[in-house]
DNA sequence: TAACTTAATGACTCTTAAGTCATTAAGTTA
DNA sequence: TAACTTAATGACTTAAGAGTCATTAAGTTA
């Protein structure tokens, strides 16, 4: 016998965040462009219809996917770094272990690989995730690098670009995972891979490094 | 007075790579579902139909450009390893180096970023590109690791998560630059960061790191 | 230079998916 | 429980772009 059909509910505070959910794990797998708003909505449990009562058009739930997506974490990681006390390795530390928590293992894990993969084609998107997470993440690493150059617990090099490079393998990491990781046989562990680059950035950038912990 | 249209030229032997470096370009920029075939052929200086006599469809063209693109440079790579003679860490410093050159100066740059675009859409292009260039890549960084290991002039740490943690920089790097990095006001010194990279390496990874360089 | 081969063209068809809107029905109020 | 408001639906319209093919003309051969 046929499945009766669920009756419709009137859900309309759940909708939006349902919605935006179900638009970033399918941007994040097929792209913007190859994604059918028919799937996003069917994933979301509603009909097209009722996506567009919510979001005027599918660019505009691509914004709204982003804007809300990641921004009250880094607020969250600014916090972090402002109550800290100890050294200023510990703070790094830190900090590139909370984004992974608060990002990689989240929901919004997918988020870099969609960014990057449609940047140029949002440039005004691309514009606001600039400004509001790499810029403000880059100035918390920044905070972190400046004090050890200072206190001398930290080597002397040129600061914007050591910031770039100590983010590099996290955000990698991110995107590897929804991108090519398809293809590996056996997973990779990223907690490992965390380890060894706060270990190579322990060793690499203090003067005189602690006792390696891998 | 209106420009007199170009007589057609024949050129059968140039369409195909001239094809697929405009559609390489494109693919970059736009993503594969949101670049339309005319710009490819229009690019090219070519029109929709001559492509269509070069390439069997859309998909056919996209396993070409990452097939055609980068497979030469991978098998140069494994000439250098080869016949290195030195530490391990100039082979690994050689390496990173030839792999910025050879790739990341030239028009193969936009390689890495299309492709973690598109993996998941393209499971069968994004297997080949991981056996053939992803794979190698890392057995190459491998090579130099179990050297230095092995001679005492390396720390022992996991080699297989190593390498991924050395070659994230700088695929970020390559990914970066067609990306995001149209919202920078300043644009990014690529070779001070390659150099910082390497130096984080070497005092990171070696038992007793030679002079730093930067 | 006439006949022939095939590279190149672009107007056309056809499919797909974004976006619309008249209709349905869930929940609320009197 | 009848009247009302509005959340939800899905068939429909429309635009865009992938892929086709009859036609044109560049270059070759006899």
């Amino acid at each position: 016998m046929p499945a009766v059909a669920a009756p419709r509910k009137r859900r309309k505070e759940a909708r939006p965040s349902e919605l935006t959910a179900a638009a970033l794990s399918l941007f994040v797998e097929k792209g913007f462009a190859a994604t059918r708003l028919e799937d996003v909505a069917s994933r979301a449990g509603v009909s097209k219809g009722t996506l567009y009562l919510y979001f005027d058009s599918k660019e505009a739930l691509f914004k709204a996917v982003i804007q809300e997506g990641i921004l009250p974490v880094v607020a969250e990681n600014e916090a972090i770094a402002a109550q800290h006390t100890g050294s200023a390795f510990d703070l790094l530390e830190k900090l590139l272990n909370n984004w992974w928590g608060k990002i990689g293992l989240t929901g919004f894990a997918g988020i870099p690989k969609l960014m990057v993969a449609e940047a140029r084609n949002f440039p005004e998107v691309a514009q606001f995730y600039y400004e509001n997470v790499i810029c403000r993440g880059r100035a918390l690493v920044g905070v972190a690098l400046e004090r050890g150059m200072a206190s001398g617990e930290f080597r002397r090099l040129d600061v914007e670009t050591t910031i770039d490079v100590i983010i590099a393998p996290i955000l990698m990491l991110l995107i590897w995972r929804f991108s090519l990781a398809c293809c590996q046989s056996q997973e990779s562990d990223a907690g490992l891979y965390l380890k060894i680059h706060v270990d190579l950035l322990r060793q690499g950038l203090c003067e005189r490094p602690t006792e390696s912990q891998v």
